[in-house]
DNA sequence: CGGAAAACTTGACCCAGATCAAAGTGACCC
DNA sequence: GGGTCACTTTGATCTGGGTCAAGTTTTCCG
């Protein structure tokens, strides 16, 4: 962990103050929030929390990307959440976690004590919510998943994941030409609910059809749109993970 | 529709009244619940909401089960969630539902007109406050029942749904020796991602194990509840569902 | 720069669960 | 009381995606 090279960030500079928990807030609500935050940082790979640990700080996802994953004892795991800058980690009334969250990227959160967190929350409407509005958003992302998880094929998984991250990485409507795979081979799978060597054939399967081009391993552009949202099963605005 | 049974309930003798969506509100406040509250019955197997509805007002199931799903153009549906009494269907902020409620059993619902209750919300921190444990708690089962659909086994989803099941009918501590199975095999199948074929040959499969034994197509024992536990594939105290 | 490890792709084979088909069971209703 | 319809069970067969096994490409580091 690396505290030194953020502490000097104030929160009218962040990048994710508008989309965050603390969206809402208005001047004097950040002053508060700015006086409990503090920053950490985790390397790619790094846990960042196991299951069962003491929830002793809640935190938002600054920059980077982490996962949360449930596992089974024989060690097949499956991810259940993916978080992007402006995520929240932790949630009020909670003491311990259930899952497992890793930083799959390098990742910086902005971190708070729980205790006075959770005294702000009772002070701060703005800020519980915002709260509410962002785990319903969640909820409604993991109803998504389920259709996905239970229902779609391989194929329409694998164009459902690639259309999410489209869809993420568009800035003001605008189509961005090259986008980034955030996870391997193998963390793809464990999303999906795929194996790695299901998920291998799949993506040469789209570039095969013409629908994808890999510029590298990590990066693609998308040379048929159309073709892509038809893959993923979903009618053109059906509402997938974002 | 029928209002007319349900008149006269009084909040006070309700069924729900220390586990739903007023469970931390005081006398003064399920006052004001009550004024602008009232019944609605559904028939099992009539919808309740459709997707793409105006969520014109939000209710509590009182009593009976309801299921949310979320459906494919091609037909292909995944039950994503399962209302059982105390449950909370509609969210504020949210002008459309984007999946469909439909009544399994008979189902009577306490509902809110959508505009007084967001007023509500504003002023009785006891009602949001209960609203936000009630989403996350939601959201950790949908968790799971993400591991469940994108790793287990059929016979692993069969024991944990019935696991659920035992868990929920649970009353105080004690076991239940007979429990009920709220849905079909065609809904069981298609809230585990399965098919109805698979769901009965694992039904008969735990039977022949001697680990279930059914009294009727709707009513089953559990004979061995190790085994049971054994056979979801979860550690003995892994949170499934409840 | 070279050697090893990590990540990825591709092929061959297999099996859990889907699909297709048929028969069994019960609840309801005239 | 028997016909119908919805639900369920069981059997036979098929197949998508898992598993096992090489190879290839990239990255990382001494």
């Amino acid at each position: 962990m690396n505290f030194s090279l953020h502490e000097r960030i104030q929160c009218s500079d962040c990048p994710i103050r508008h989309r965050a928990v603390c969206a809402r807030c208005d001047d004097d609500e950040i002053a508060e929030l700015e006086k409990i935050k503090s920053y950490r940082s985790f390397k790619a790979g790094e846990p960042i929390l196991w299951r069962g640990d003491d929830l002793t700080s809640v935190s938002s996802v600054v920059a980077g990307v982490a996962t949360l994953t449930k596992s089974m004892e024989d060690g097949r795991t499956q991810v259940v959440g993916l978080l992007l800058p402006s995520d929240f980690i932790g949630r009020p009334g909670r003491e311990a976690i259930e899952f497992d969250v890793t930083a799959v990227t390098d990742v910086t959160l902005c971190s708070f004590e729980r205790a006075p967190f959770e005294k702000l929350l009772f002070e701060v409407p703005h800020i519980s919510q915002r709260l509410m509005e962002m785990a319903l958003d969640e909820l409604d992302a993991a109803r998504d998943w389920m259709l996905l998880l239970g229902r779609k094929t391989a194929r329409e998984k694998i164009a459902s994941f690639l259309q999410m991250l489209v869809r993420r990485s568009k800035v003001g409507g605008t189509d961005i030409p090259q986008i980034t795979l955030p996870l391997t081979r193998d963390e793809m799978a464990n999303f999906l609910g795929l194996t790695l060597e299901t998920v291998s054939r799949q993506l040469s399967s789209l570039k095969k059809d013409g629908i994808i081009q890999f510029v590298d391993r990590r990066n693609f552009e998308v040379l048929d749109a159309m073709a892509l949202q038809d893959a993923t099963g979903d009618d053109a605005d059906g509402g997938v993970y974002d």
